[in-house]
DNA sequence: CTTTTTTAGTTGCACGTGCAACTTTAATCC
DNA sequence: GGATTAAAGTTGCACGTGCAACTAAAAAAG
């Protein structure tokens, strides 16, 4: 065993966070899978936005989902193919495009809630509420930080 | 504002994980590219622990990074064109591929350093010692509580 | 010793991601 | 009004990811 190379990481948030992230996106797409939905988070997520903040252009919805704009682009047309979600363009701008949840998606949406909630569950199991509750504020203090420290050459995204 | 699909959702740590596990990557892929370094997280992750835990089989070092051994193959291809990291037959045992890391991976790897030790510092700078404590045992208990209701159809990975 | 099974690693396919460069349409400048 | 600039979306390229199916080689079974 050599002498480390970054004294002092070992007991860091950040290793931890990734690779806590990297389970919980591996666990929600097997519980997907159990139940029969074909959806990954990122869809899930996306589809309970255009649900509770209604018809939005691309650009909004990559704004308040901290997307690249050509992410989104990929994402609604894997979603648009299973009819979850449609692109309707503006009569006023024809540049923008309005994208609504589609009755499917909403039934789709709805019938995914309970395993959802069982995930969030499974997750949380036996976590003090007060322990939770400082992982947001921590959580919310890093993004501060980083917008902080990052030189507003923000471009779009 | 519609009722919500998913009553209570609102002070979940999920979302929060998600979305400050982007804006790090972010953060980070903008921090190396402004010193310059042509490294991803992934990639430096990686390299650390080479560095430590010496030359390892494809197959470890795919165990101990919590990666699908197909995703390790193609994140070494990148790096051994990078010159980073170099694949060695075993004589024992002609499957198992030992991953070195090259004389140049460790002095990219050290070279970078510096920039990861910005990054954490800017990163976590003003957050209470005990709060990151917090923080690192709840992704621990999230880790153990995913673990513990996988059903153990493990495959590899 | 031959057959079968297991193991290490790769490849095809699909998904999500971001940057640079592009097209199309709108807004602004003159 | 016509030229320039700005904005919304898309496409090419590159990266990281996982599952299913594959090849090659070792281990186990007979």
């Amino acid at each position: 065993m050599r002498k480390g190379v970054f004294p002092g990481m070992e007991h860091l948030m950040m290793p931890w966070i990734g690779k806590t992230m990297k389970h919980i996106d591996h666990f929600i797409a097997t519980k997907m899978a159990e139940h029969g939905i074909n959806l990954t988070r990122q869809q899930v997520i996306l589809m309970k936005i255009l649900f509770h903040d209604g018809p939005l252009p691309q650009n909004n919805l990559a704004f308040v989902t901290d997307r690249d704009k050509t992410s989104l682009t990929r994402l609604l047309s894997t979603m648009e193919k299973k009819n979850l979600v449609a692109r309707i363009t503006s009569t006023e701008d024809k540049r923008v495009n309005v994208v609504h949840l589609t009755k499917n998606g909403e039934k789709v949406l709805n019938e995914t809630a309970p395993t959802l909630l069982e995930v969030i569950m499974h997750m949380q199991e036996g976590i003090d509420e007060d322990d939770q509750k400082t992982v947001i504020s921590v959580m919310q203090k890093i993004q501060e930080n980083i917008n902080k420290h990052i030189d507003s050459c923000s471009s779009n995204k």
